[in-house]
DNA sequence: AAAGATTGAGTTGTCAATCTTC
DNA sequence: GAAGATTGACAACTCAATCTTT
């Protein structure tokens, strides 16, 4: 149909699928195989540690994830049963709830990091050049950027 | 961790993903919002037109399609409902069933792919050089062949 | 009334058990 | 008994409606 889906564009999204696909559900094992936790909780203790204070709104893990308000919810829910997490209620604005991690989560955290690393490396980073690696930074940044307007 | 995944190497799979997510719930929401089939339905479409005889054992569907068997038969069973797709039996081992399309199934592919193109140049495509294109289409098909044996 | 978050109902996807054919 | 596929029970996710605080 268009020009750039013809030439090689084609070629290039479907492997972009599929090589996510694969690489996902392969380090999704290697977490599950040591006992860790699955990558959508790790991402969650992830964005909580990194945000200032260690705590999270929920709607920003929301957005953070890509996921609905209610997903955040539910999965805070999870984290919150599995002792990883906790909810507070804000001082200034009782509205809303933070997320914070417990001592558990925090070790959670650490343990899967290093599978988790590994992962990235052997199953993503180590079939790529350096240039590979510096052009999908650059470039997936521009084509997130611009996916945030529409 | 490892030297890779600090060597900017985090960064390029952070993009990775998120420019993922974004992208695909873009063109899902494109598919919607014309009134089309989702993008596994339109997967399914593909895989069924694409196979030899243009149909597929439930079986090589699952492979093709990452999913597990049962995913695979409720996933058709939702296009059958749909009047997409129609099963039939093997004449020669009739424990397998193969999905086929209907006029349906060949209209709703036909309709989608306009949009399903345009999603993928301006969505994907637009954000890249032809270099970046060739690159990532060589990049992700080693990672994908990589991904197979483990 | 709007923002922040949660809940209920429904949909989609997965695992283990089952059925049929080889 | 094993391969191909389906079903039942259950977990994960989403949408719309709701509750609370601003």
């Amino acid at each position: 149909v268009s020009k750039r889906v013809a030439d090689g564009g084609l070629e290039a999204w479907r492997s972009f699928l599929q090589a996510h696909a694969a690489v996902i559900s392969n380090i999704e094992r290697d977490l599950d195989e040591h006992g860790l936790v699955p990558l959508i909780w790790y991402d969650v203790l992830v964005a909580i540690q990194g945000a200032p204070g260690h705590r999270i709104r929920m709607s920003a893990l929301a957005d953070h994830l890509v996921l609905t308000r209610s997903g955040a919810t539910r999965l805070i829910d999870k984290l919150e049963t599995a002792k990883l997490v906790l909810r507070e209620t804000a001082d200034d604005d009782r509205r809303g709830a933070f997320a914070t991690l417990t001592r558990a989560g925090r070790d959670a955290l650490r343990r899967a990091w290093p599978i988790y690393a590994r992962g990235i490396n052997e199953r993503f980073l180590a079939h790529l050049s350096q240039r590979e690696v510096e052009m999908m930074a650059s470039a997936f940044s521009r084509i997130r950027q611009a996916s945030q307007s529409s």
